[in-house]
DNA sequence: TCTTTAGTCAGATGATTGTCTAACTACTAT
DNA sequence: ATAGTAGTTAGACAATCATCTGACTAAAGA
């Protein structure tokens, strides 16, 4: 089983959360995922092949956006919001907005 | 005389702002602005060529967070404050804020 | 007019990025 | 066991990016 691993979100740094949110497919994950709440990777459509899709994963986990957990054959993501919400005040506000 | 071009802040994607904002060196450049209001581009300190320097100008430029304007051998610029304000709420004070 | 100052432009280079296919792993269900 | 589902990994490729040097333009000042 998968183990994946989310930064200290502290550690972070403006630029790099800027980075995962350069990438439309990456915004319009992070929108799913604030308007429905926990999701597997397969329940987001996204026009990418399982594996570019996988990769951006892994950059919004990398950038502290997202936790992940294991479920059986699928990988849980959800919004690390209250975190998020501390480290970087109106972050989530402004992508959830902004159309 | 060097005339710049300015995007309508309506047709900027907030993809292209993130990843103008990508970058280490045009976040403090932002910043700079922000705190010291217009400012030509020498004014600002960076660790970087005269070329790159002005690569980052143009790049904020052309996500539409700065004007820059022509005044004898300088070109002044500073941050689209109001216009950035109505199309991306939130985003400059993330900026400054974070650290 | 010559020099200095401020910035741009063209071209090169190495690094990073987004994307894919194909093969693989790990669970679930039959 | 076998097949299906969900996702990862490795490797490749083209595109974009940050950076530099060096040559250039344009205005200001002596």
């Amino acid at each position: 089983m998968k183990c994946y691993s989310h930064p200290v979100l502290r550690e972070v740094a403006l630029a790099d959360v800027m980075q995962a949110l350069s990438d439309p497919c990456r915004i319009a994950i992070v929108r799913a995922l604030a308007e429905r709440g926990e999701l597997a990777c397969s329940e987001i459509q996204l026009d990418v092949s399982k594996a570019t899709r996988s990769h951006h994963f892994d950059v919004l986990r990398a950038a502290g956006l997202i936790y992940t957990r294991t479920e059986g054959t699928k990988c849980m993501t959800s919004i690390r919001e209250t975190e998020l919400n501390r480290r970087f005040p109106g972050l989530l506000k402004l992508v959830l907005s902004a159309k």
